[in-house]
DNA sequence: GCAAAATTTGCAACATTATAACATTTGCAC
DNA sequence: GTGCAAATGTTATAATGTTGCAAATTTTGC
């Protein structure tokens, strides 16, 4: 069996950071978008883990910046980074999560461990096939689609309850 | 190619509705659970029509009606008729649908039409098995999905904008 | 360089969605 | 009928997200 995914298994989380970021910039740079200071900010502080962060928690860690920022203020900078493909919001929870798969063409499929919070993301090319077939059975045009699972993840199905 | 779900085409709405609460009865009934009269209001309100509905489009239908309910006099409705698979809510429009597999166990997906609002509730055994198959090659254990697909029902592919 | 235009940010108010806490009423068992 | 549990009423408040406009910044055309 292969090594658990990243969120599940002790890691240097900086080189996350560090490579989300660098991921930004080089994708940014390519679609001649802006990745302002308060949007680097904003998308760090999303990475500053694999849970999901509300909008208003990363109002709080800007203010504690000394960033006297307004709601407006986090919420642009949060669709300019869904545009871009940096982060996907999980409607599930109202919250943002930093997209793993930047700069690819992918549907996002969210894992949501419900006792430690940490979201892995995966693309599986078998479950898109599948609904798409399953939605063209029925003559639908899918566009978007928002597939989130929420469970246990293998972490807390061994040791419920920790970080 | 087979006719199009009951939501794409024309029907005799009053029939759904019935149904629903007839179903309703039943299964609340074998629950022991009680379907009070605010309770299948609301649920009647949600089958109005195949569009999802917010939770204050439901009280301000109450209201209309004569009846001066406040906010958790509907979420508890909606909690209840959730509990007892009733009703479904959207994750990702923050409203509420009557579910058409009411009775059986099943994992709802939903295509959501962007132009006309109209939702149809699939239950797709493949979709499912690949998403378990996906979650658990991660070593997760998947209890609840959430899967909504945005674009365009067949009527609105064909014809943009009506009803 | 420099003015005009476009983009981004600041800011205040507001809209929407959902919950908490506690009192009151209703249905049911005994 | 009394007592208990479930359901509902009521008020207030929390959490999430948006609108509209002004000020600042960056880009563009010259
Ligand atoms: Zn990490
Ligand atoms: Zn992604
Ligand atoms: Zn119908
Ligand atoms: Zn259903």
């Amino acid at each position: 069996m292969s090594a658990r995914a990243i969120p599940y298994r002790p890691h240097n989380h900086d080189a996350c950071v560090s490579q989300a970021l660098a991921d930004a910039r080089a994708i940014c740079q390519q679609h001649n978008a802006r990745l302002t200071p308060i949007r680097e900010r904003v998308l760090e502080l999303i990475w500053q883990s694999h849970k999901p962060l509300g909008a208003y928690d990363v109002l709080g860690e800007l203010s504690s910046d000394g960033h006297n920022a307004a709601p407006p203020t986090v919420y642009r900078a949060l669709d300019f980074l869904q545009q871009n493909g940096l982060v996907h919001r999980i409607a599930s929870l109202n919250a943002f999560i930093g997209c793993t798969h930047a700069g690819q063409s992918h549907t996002g499929m969210f894992l949501i461990c419900r006792a430690c919070s940490n979201v892995l993301e995966l693309t599986a090319p078998m479950v898109t096939s599948e609904v798409c077939k399953a939605a063209a059975g029925e003559g639908f045009r899918a566009e978007n689609t928002t597939l989130e699972i929420a469970g246990l993840c293998p972490r807390c199905q061994a040791e419920p309850g920790h970080d």
